[in-house]
Order: C-alpha cells, then structure tokens, then sequence
DNA sequence: TAATTGCTTTGACTCAGATCAAATTCGAAA
DNA sequence: TTTCGAATTTGATCTGAGTCAAAGCAATTA
C-alpha cells in the first residue's frame, strides 16, 4: 500500500463534482452554509463504508472512486443493489439506521455532512431537497431498468448489459461523445460483477471470454476494455439501439 | 361488465388515502390548492393507462385498485417493475414522458393532477415535495430488496416473497396487526406474478401447488389465499423474520 | 528466483426452471 | 344447464446457468 496524501478539493466551486452532487443547484449562500459543514473522508479499496443495519450518523457524497451497495441474506447469498459513482449520494434524510452495505470498490473520497445540519438544510433551502429528488428518481429508474436485467434477461445479455451501462456513465463523465471506439477500465472485479448481475463469477467470466471471442469487445489484460462498435453491444443487450435516453 | 358508479370521494378530508399519498403532509391552504386542480379517473381492470414513451400530461395517487408498472423488451419479454397500490404515486415531475406501461389490474380510481400545476404546486409548497421524497427513497428501497428477489432467491423463495410483501401492505392497510392468520385476495393472475418474480407462469403455478401441499399456505378457490403462520412464511421466503422493518 | 496470494479462466457434470403440450377448473354468458 | 373461454394445473422433456474442481496468470513478497 502506498502511503500518499490524496489532493483533495478544499473549496466547493474547484469540485470535480460541484455541478452533478446533491449541492448542484445551491448558489453562493446555500453553497457556503454547505461548505460550513462538510467534511472530507478517504476510503481504501476493500474497506466498508457502512453496515447494514449500524447507525448512520452522516449522508455523503462520492467525490472520486467506486463504492457499491449490497444486500445480504442470512445464507449468505448477496446481491448488489447499487453501483455508486462520483456524484451519487449515499445515506438517507429522515432514516437513522443504514439499510445496506457500502463498500468501497477501489479508493474513495467521500464528501460527508453530519445528517442533523444537513437535514435541517434541506428544510431551509429548497434547492438541496428538489436536486435531491430528481436524484433519487433517477436512481429509481436505474434500479428498474436493472430489474428488467436482473428478471429477464440472460447471462450474455446481462453482461453485455453491465458493460454498456459503465461504457455510458464513464462518456458522461469524461464528456466524451464520440462515436468511435470506446476505451475503459472495469472497476469490477469478476465477482463484484456476479453480483450486480445475480450470476456466479464462472458465468461471467465465460461469458466475456465469448463476447470477446465474437469480437463484441476486446480485452487488454484482464481489466481494460475496447468496445469497437457501441451499437453492437446494445444490440447483445437487448436494448433499444437508442438508448433509451429521456430529456 | 357491470355499469355502475363507483363512490368516489370528493373532498380531501374524506379520502382513504388522505393520510399516506403524496398530499399527507399538506395542511388547509396547501390542501385546498391542491383539491382545486384534482380530478378523479376510472379506469376498468386490464385497462391501460399510459404507454411507454408515450407523452404524460398528468401525475396521480391510486386511490383504490391495483395498477402494474412495466416493462418490455423488443421482443416481448416482461418485466413488471412496480406494482401500485392505493396511496401510491404514478409519473415523474420535471419530464415529459413516460417511462413505463402502466396498467389496471383491478378497476382503478386516480386521484389526477395535470402536470404544470402539479410542478408550479411543488415549488410554492414544501410539504408535497418533501413527501414526494419521503416516498420515492421507500419505493427505491422496495425495488432494491426486489433486486434481491430476482437476482438471487430460488423460485420457491420468489413466491413466499410476493406473497408475503402483499399481505404486509394489506395488513398495513387494514390496521390489521393481529398475529393470527392472515386471509387476502391474490389481486394478480398466475402470469401477473410470474411477470414480477422473473419466472414462467408454469413455475408460479407448481410452487404455489408446493407451498399449498407443504402448509405453507392455504387456497379457497385459485385467487383466495390464507396464510396460517406468517413467520414460516418469512423462512420460505428467506428474510429476517423480523422483516427488517426500520422507522 | 522462487513462493505466495488473489484474481481469472476452463472443464466436466448437475439441476432448477424453461419449454412444449395437454388436461382441468371455474365463472360468466347464453 | 350448457357452453365457452380464460385462467390454472399438471406432465414430459430440455437447457442455460450453477456447482465443483483444477489450472493459469500477474503482481507482490521472501
């Protein structure tokens, strides 16, 4: 492990996430009532964030890494229910206790507010509240399109699925709206990737080998990924060409 | 089909659902805004009520009847991602179509509001967006723990579980909290419920037949179910007996 | 350089749930 | 009361993904 002092942005207008988070909306007065009460914290890859079921005393957001939400059962057996990215928040207004398992995926800098201030924020500035709903209806319309995965689709579909989505968050992020060839690391390993598709890490790992072998994607070791032809791996996932992208 | 005209409430104060949809927190003046630009539809069982990717004018509250969200793919498999029960929210403000079929399983009363005063309404009165919050995170909980179901429970488990989350919302709604057994009526057809668990209508059918000669449950006619022991229902269904319930 | 460790791939076999097909049940309409 | 049709049950067979087991690979440590 390396020792090394994450640069971490100390002002809210150099945040990389400023313009997506829960604070997007805020201006001058609200955005510095913020500022007043955040805290940073770091994570490192493998390390739990929360326990499901332990009190939550804070809600943050993901400033940079991968953090996922998972459900266990008492077998065992678990499932993950969330993929968090920079931007995404964690934690909720009006709950105490956390209802899932956070863990962060590779290193992670968390934007944290303690959730009394920030609740009685949300009760003052109304922007905080509104930018937080259209989040969590987004989040809820990912989670459907992910039971339509998760119920109906196979395992080659399912994979394909879980490619073009992280394929599409990352051009959001890198605003990188090309149409040719895209180019990303996995931020999963085979096994977190099982578990977002309710697979076993054997099946994801033939079934790549065979999209790999049907030239739908390319490997460079085992975790960078070339997708020559965007439209082809929607195809393989039985989505709409198109996307499906609204407003 | 029979005619007739169904009871429908015309004053707030004498809704069933007054107490729990997304007008629960408003108080006189807000609430009489809000009654101003209601109006009641019906809708007859197996009815449509909008169609994916169509346009949306209007958001609702069910205030009696069950409605399904769903999803379909190209070629014709189904995934229902929601099912609405009374007091629940149908549409998404702040975008213009919708992004599911929504249908009438039973004959349905909406409680309706067109859209651009609904927003307008949102802005001015803090109290319906906050509920509106307040009800999304609960229903993105609930399409979490379902991806549990569909990712990782056996078909058995998929139907104690159905099973289980319908008699906990009708003993939610009949203040029915007595231990004994539990008695409700299926509001979904065999293949309704294969539509949510991810399965075929066959294997709905066998499990139930299974749960019927192991105890689990009992039948009066296909639609009338009794549930004599809710904890062993739990254990099939593989949850927490205590249902982890939280605030 | 070898050993350790964590991830990944591949192979052989099994089984839960799908598929295809045929009854059976039951309520509503004639 | 008979008939009709939709919903449901049941049976026989098939198959996609799971399970168990063994290598392979790459990075780190000894």
């Amino acid at each position: 492990m390396q020792l090394e002092v994450p640069t971490m942005p100390q002002e809210c207008s150099e945040c990389p996430i400023r313009h997506r988070a829960v604070c997007a909306r805020c201006e001058g007065d609200e955005l510095e009532r913020l500022e007043e009460i955040k805290y940073y914290r770091n994570f490192e890859a493998g390390q739990t964030i929360t326990w499901s079921g332990d009190k939550m005393d804070f809600v943050a957001s993901v400033v940079s890494g991968i953090a996922t939400l998972t459900q266990t059962m008492e077998d065992g057996r678990t499932q993950m229910v969330g993929l968090l990215l920079p931007s995404d928040f964690v934690g909720r207004p009006g709950r105490d206790g956390a209802a899932y398992d956070v863990v962060a995926t590779t290193d992670v800098v968390m934007c944290c507010f303690r959730k009394k201030p920030f609740e009685q924020l949300m009760e003052q500035t109304p922007h905080i509240a509104h930018r937080l709903l259209e989040m969590t209806l987004d989040e809820l319309d990912a989670a459907r399109e992910w039971m339509l995965v998760l119920g109906r689709k196979t395992a080659r579909e399912k994979i394909a699925s879980l490619l073009s989505i992280i394929a599409r968050r990352d051009a959001v992020l890198h605003m990188d709206d090309t149409d040719g060839p895209v180019v990303f690391d996995l931020p999963l390993t085979r096994e977190a990737m099982s578990d977002y598709l309710g697979l076993t890490l054997e099946t994801v790992s033939r079934q790549i080998s065979a999209l790999k072998k049907d030239g739908v994607i390319a490997l460079e070791g085992k975790r960078r990924i070339t997708i020559p032809d965007v439209g082809r791996l929607m195809e393989e996932a039985g989505d709409d060409s198109d996307g499906g992208m609204l407003a």
